[in-house]
DNA sequence: AGGAAAAGTGAAACTTTATTTCATAATTTG
DNA sequence: CAAATTATGAAATAAAGTTTCACTTTTCCT
């Protein structure tokens, strides 16, 4: 197991002094790990057993089998952790941060995806006469993405980040038309709205949103896109970029599912964006 | 580098007790970085300075440094890596390859910012009067959503994915103005000539873009996002999620520049969103 | 509130581990 | 084959980590 994420999870089981430790540790593990026990002591203000009690509390043999453990939870390949960013964090740190936090975001995302329910939406939207997106706010950016890639599909796909035009268009749904409708909270009452009218037109809904929210209720399929809970002001949404990973997966599975002269079309498509481009001299 | 590895590579150079030890290690490394130097120096059968100059040829400072290095070649278990989608690949395997070749580019960007540049761009657009972030196809997404962020911060933000108008804005532009030009490519012609133009106009051009591209030679800032070559079909463009990631980065450090008092406004916005939301009854 | 028990903490003593020094042995070179 | 170079380990030294124990703080109970 990750040690870092461990210690954030051991975090209110530690004592005052011991949690000095941890802060030091988790703002900067990279430093940590070439550090004596004196000079982390030093750094967090507390005393040199202090430090060898918190290691041992982590179930490790010392300091420095502890730093042995945290030098491998740094080394490549190990899980990504959802780390806060700090008022006096650097550029450097920041962007570290923000780039592994995204990374255990996009991890936990997968893991919560069910692979027979990609399957049914594929199927879905494979013989959908029409697709709608929908989202307002930051999944409104995942809407338009999408529209993007399933407009290089060539099928009849629209997206909405306006309340009204989707609540027209959802009016306007019949049998045999898709809607998905994208929101991280689930909550938000005009979507909710209307992912209900459309179903009540006889579309079938799909939602990509977290389990259990009042907008999940509404739907045919539910997507289940769960990542760590956005608790933090300074942590960005990070739940846009796991749902933009989905429609990846979405349109990859379309692309399959289509078969090899569709595949052909597609890369027509590309083509046919090279002459808008400066050569590539290499 | 993995440092069994290089131990293999400089076997040759290493003396003869040096390479008992190297042998040592090589045949049970999981053992030596529980050992202390006296340990494995009886193990190799030779003494502990041998072990001590034995580990300085490798370029680590000590013992317990080479063991850091040894626990961290050690703990590479599986790094994320770009799959390739196959025609025959089930649900869950396309699923997991997309995702984890998104997180391989995630890792592979963040290797090629730099986060002094990263601190310059934060500068500029804090002192900026105007900020227009300009994308075309998939990186349209990326400038939508960079206005989304932007927007929050209450500071003048335009986003445009239509080239005429970001033409107009761009000959619009003035001293003290910051436009962003997105692009994964650099060598969509007319954007090209957008951040020419802008910079002709003395706007300050930032670029997310690779390096070394017609784009990044028209800007006065480059942050470079480098992500594996999109050469398969079926693989979907990472390229943006990158992109996304850093635009999460540059508003993160946006609102720590800005200080406190910024983010209780922050924190207004957020809460203003909360009555068109269902509650959440937990 | 008040005081006993429990938990937390750090200074100092102590132990273990690693490094340096230096004399000697092995190897290379002319 | 002897001088020079390089390699090696015993012992001394230095550094790092751990334990003990007395003192402080917190918690819990009446």
């Amino acid at each position: 197991m990750n040690i870092l994420e461990k210690i954030t999870n051991e975090l209110d089981t530690l004592s005052k002094s011991e949690r000095k430790v941890a802060e030091v540790i988790l703002s900067s593990p990279n430093t940590v790990i070439h550090s004596s026990i004196a000079a982390l002591a030093k750094q967090a203000k507390i005393s040199e057993p202090t430090v060898n009690r918190f290691c041992r509390r982590l179930d490790t043999k010392g300091y420095p089998d502890f730093k042995l453990h945290l030098a491998q939870s740094l080394a490549n390949g190990t899980p990504y952790v959802n780390r806060h960013v700090d008022e006096n964090d650097s550029a450097e740190e920041y962007t570290s941060k923000i780039f592994e936090s995204t990374m255990a975001n996009l991890e936990l995302a997968r893991k919560s995806l069910d692979s027979n329910l990609i399957n049914r939406s594929v199927d879905v939207l494979t013989q959908a006469n029409k697709i709608s997106f929908f989202g307002l706010g930051a999944s409104a950016i995942v809407a338009h993405d999408a529209q993007n890639k399933f407009f290089r599909f060539n099928v009849p796909v629209v997206y909405f980040d306006d309340i009204l035009m989707q609540r027209m268009s959802a009016i306007n749904s019949r049998q045999g038309d898709v809607v998905i409708v994208i929101s991280h909270t689930g909550r938000t009452k005009s979507l909710v709205e209307v992912a209900s009218l459309a179903k009540e037109n006889d579309a079938t809904v799909i939602g990509i949103t977290t389990t259990g929210t009042p907008l999940a209720k509404e739907c045919s399929i539910v997507l289940s896109v769960n990542v760590s809970e956005d608790t933090d002001l300074y942590m960005p949404m990070s739940s846009r970029i796991a749902q933009l990973a989905l429609i990846d997966v979405l349109a990859t599975g379309f692309t399959l599912r289509r078969g090899s002269k569709f595949r052909d079309n597609l890369k027509k498509v590309k083509d046919s964006l090279r002459s808008s481009r400066f050569d590539k001299k290499d």
